[in-house]
DNA sequence: CGAGAGTCGTGAACCGATTCAGTGATACGG
DNA sequence: CCGTATCACTGAATCGGTTCACGACTCTCG
């Protein structure tokens, strides 16, 4: 028989207080302190537990944080979600994790049901930053955007971008390399990473002579990009703007024999989980994923908690991961 | 703004009828269908959505289901509960995901968090399926079990790992493999998967000569077990119970400038994302991912509807999935 | 024609907390 | 010694639905 739980009028009765003051000395407000320790150890002999649901409907809030993702299919992404959940588990609060599957509709949708199921604020990881509904989503509950800035007011943790590829081209340079191929995704066209444009801008200035391509999405649109580059211009150094494009590198590589560190070199970008793993492992651009969750959890419950400003923006800084794909150009 | 939501009370106003009827009328339940009608156009027009917290204190369920994970760093893990989340969206449910990071322990509290939490079911891969709370559990709401058979009456999605193993040395038999090294986790003591107790009878009926080493954990360990193997007995073939050490296999055959499949044949077991990306891709025994998270999600759906006998079992049956790390045996 | 059955709907209790206004009682300042 | 804070606590309303018991009304059938 699922015995059915103590309810806050058993705790008063038990202690002979009304409901009224077990609720306020459970949550240590406004009463002695020998009454609390008294509630306190009735609530314990009972097994007493304030029912979630009940405290929610009354008090307004749920204890749960939305997570939207744009997509899980992404390592990443999935990487970052589950740190969140640890992060507000931590924070006594529970993720509502939602994914967007890569479609603005579907954001925009599910975007709509987190607030409908009363979160008291929201993660996201927006697809469309540009969208419409965020303003007002962002007006009537604590957004916090994870890489994008948010047409709302919302707060915010960013990648500074700039320096990442600065730190990429430059450890490139430092070792020698002149001759540099980039290889971009097609969908790095959110506003926040204008890659040709930092890339460019950053080579000009370190006097590095680079072609830069664009790979189509999946392994194979990759590899055959890197085909492309690898047998056609022979640069020391492939420069990819996102480990899963470097993971068609090392394919092509492979196909036309050539040795990765020793024929070229292949930098990455955006630590993935598994870039450690290839064989040598990939030098990449990796970010802080304990500090940009940490960033993200401590702003939404600060927002939800309603202390702390609710703007507010923190700006993450890349570090270089080295790790075998690169190497000093030879002579 | 944050504009105030319509209430039942503000239809049932703007209807000439009662809360109640609206209640029933939105739900499709004893009502003309000339009322429902009426109901419907109101609460559009108002824009109108129950609320749904105020429906689980007063129904008793959230429409939640817990998904109590082993350990999220696993990225097989990981894909199954993305999966799940996904599945029980379609079902107009809400996955709330919980990571017990492989302590026991915690998975016992957490378990015990998400029944607080009102959930109306649960899911589970049970890091200890035999611990002691899981009968009471059981008792008091629907849970399935992925993986291992719970202590208690639980609905129990299981994998073939006979089937399996028979599956993956079969085809290296057929590829002419007679010497095959056999990699095992440190880890595969979960009764459910007495690798070695299979794989040794499998060997004798196909008649195969295996020896059978223990890698220890992560892909440092995967690795020096694999070399030590891979010099010592030059097997033709390498068997591994889990395509994370299949990543070690590759890492040490590259040290020792084998090629694979050419010089060395290398199976998996389990398919991982990332399994095929490598270059060649791991050849491996797949679980159904998409089936086993349909099995779950129809199997806790049901048992939270009511509907459904509660106690079931579906077995799922692996295929191979071959991707070129198995070549034929020269000669 | 009247009893029994079936349809539609209503009123009110209820789920289990939180919260606000208010009540005695004690303490304090003048 | 009175007025006023302060403290500890209570009663009742409230959150926004669901559900039970029952009433009114229409059919149907013997």
């Amino acid at each position: 028989m699922p015995r059915k739980r103590a309810t806050i009028r058993e705790v008063a009765q038990a202690t002979g207080l009304s409901p009224a003051a077990v609720s306020y000395a459970l949550r240590g407000l406004q009463v002695s302190e020998e009454t609390k320790e008294r509630v306190r150890a009735a609530a314990a002999e009972l097994g007493y537990e304030a029912d979630p649901i009940a405290r929610a409907l009354a008090s307004g809030r749920t204890g749960m944080i939305g997570l939207l993702c744009g997509s899980l299919e992404d390592l990443w992404q999935q990487s970052l979600a589950v740190g969140i959940s640890r992060g507000l588990r931590e924070k006594d609060r529970y993720a509502l994790i939602l994914d967007a599957v890569g479609d603005p509709a579907r954001e925009r949708a599910l975007a709509q049901q987190l607030r409908d199921q009363r979160v008291d604020g929201m993660i996201v990881q927006p697809i469309d930053p540009a969208a419409a509904f965020w303003p007002e989503l962002c007006e009537s509950l604590p957004v916090v955007a994870i890489g994008d800035s948010l047409a709302g007011t919302a707060a915010e943790v960013v990648f500074d971008n700039r320096r990442g590829v600065t730190l990429a081209l430059e450890h490139l340079r430092d070792l020698g390399h002149r001759n540099i191929a980039v290889l971009t995704s097609t969908r790095s066209s959110t506003p926040d990473r204008p890659a040709d444009v930092y890339v460019t801008a950053e080579a000009d200035r370190l006097d590095l002579d680079i072609e830069v391509a664009t790979a189509p999405h999946g392994l194979a649109g990759a590899t055959s990009a890197a085909r492309d580059i690898l047998s056609a211009k022979q640069p020391s150094a492939v420069f990819c703007f996102a480990d899963s494009i470097a993971y068609g590198v090392y394919a092509a590589a492979q196909e036309l024999e050539l040795s990765i560190p020793g024929d070229v070199s292949v930098m990455g970008y955006d630590s993935y989980p598994m870039s450690s793993l290839l064989t040598p492992g990939l030098t990449t651009v990796d970010w802080d994923l304990d500090g940009i969750v940490r960033a993200a959890v401590r702003l939404v419950a600060a927002a939800a908690d309603g202390s702390g400003a609710r703007r507010r923006r923190v700006v993450q800084a890349p570090t270089l991961r080295e790790r075998g794909s690169v190497a000093r150009v030879p002579g």
